[in-house]
DNA sequence: ATATTAATACCGACCAGTCGGTCAATTATA
DNA sequence: TATAATTGACCGACTGGTCGGTATTAATAT
């Protein structure tokens, strides 16, 4: 009557990660129920006590992946109370949550974006909510610049397409970055990119 | 002893169009040969009559996608000499291609990333090789750059990264923009883009 | 003209392989 | 021994690609 207890929610996790890292060698779409079961150390049919499907794996690693990075983020940017720092900090995470910790994570990032844009339902399945995400994202830094501005040290601009663009930009030097890791020195473009962007906003 | 004269390449390319279409909307992964079928209005059958394989048909449209980007993008930028205006048709030019004259294919670019960056094999498919296709890109912004420089006219600065940061950007907004082109005011930001940088960038 | 013929273009039923998901059997735990 | 946890053989739906047969066209023969 005493059943075996085991920790099913760390197990689930294992599990989770096995399969975030083997999305992003093979895309999502190319990975097998197989593949996750053999990269986790399991049957095949274990991962179906965890998880009723593929789906329901990516969705639930595409929320552990964001809820990290988002609370990763605001930890960071509670270090500091100056518009500008928190601005350096904010760029120079973003681009290290992938090169440094989760390095291998960056291409899953194709897959999160391909299924945010074509995931049209949104009731069953919203933990997929990638305009929500780059809603906040946006909002957090269009908070810093206005902050900024009002203690005078950013001159006055429109932060709207100001965060857009920083945004776009980040995401763009990932790309490039996990297009070609081997030549691009993505470290040097971010203190180009801090250099530049902070001394542009700057009063 | 007379054969059937049509112009197959006309055909193949009526197919590959199709193809390109149901690509954006449906991702090349859960395309179906009979969705590419239907649309192009050929029976499943006949698309094996131009293409050997579903991933053909991918990579001729990957040609034929960046093919037509790079020459338009040549044409646009030997109506100037400036590299002042050279550069801000490279940017609107780079964000037009897809908002105005293929719009529905913006999509893609999700596609092709992921097959760039997850195709090891060069030596078949070398009909994809984006890295090329960045490396040149780069090049293109590198050489406007400098000539800028030389003709006194932007500052002395390192074009490499700025390269690098500038397509970022522009790839990281097309992406905002493929995931809420409604809300997403992209001529805005392309304006604020090229008023923002070229004044970085100038003297 | 028009019937004949041959070469091409087209088609979709079919096949063979794949893969997500199930479940009966097995093993581990208490 | 009772219950929980695990497993991989198995199933069946799906789909990329094939192939035999049909339709269309146009050169040639009558």
């Amino acid at each position: 009557m005493a059943p075996k207890i085991v920790d099913k929610e760390a197990k689930k996790m294992e599990i989770m990660q096995a399969a975030l890292q083997v999305f992003s060698q093979k895309g999502v779409a190319s990975t097998k129920m197989i593949d996750i079961a053999k990269a986790a150390s399991v049957g095949k049919g274990t991962i179906y006590e965890y998880f009723s499907s593929k789906e329901e794996i990516f969705a639930t690693g595409f929320r552990y992946f964001f809820d990290g990075f988002e609370q990763e983020m605001e930890q960071a940017l509670a270090q500091s109370q100056k518009p500008e720092e928190q601005l350096e900090i904010l760029i120079r995470r973003s681009l290290s949550a992938f090169f440094e910790d989760q390095l291998e994570f960056a291409a899953i990032m194709l897959d999160f974006w391909a299924e945010g844009i074509r995931t049209k339902d949104n009731t069953i399945n919203n933990a997929i909510n990638l305009k929500q995400l780059y809603q906040n994202y946006r909002k957090m830094i269009i908070q810093i610049i206005n902050a900024g501005i009002k203690q005078g040290i950013f001159r006055k601009l429109d932060p709207v397409p100001y965060a857009s663009f920083l945004i776009g930009a980040l995401d763009g030097l990932m790309l490039q970055w996990v297009m070609e890791p081997e030549i691009f020195d993505i470290k040097l473009i971010a203190d180009a990119l801090c250099d530049g962007l902070l001394n542009g906003i700057k009063k």
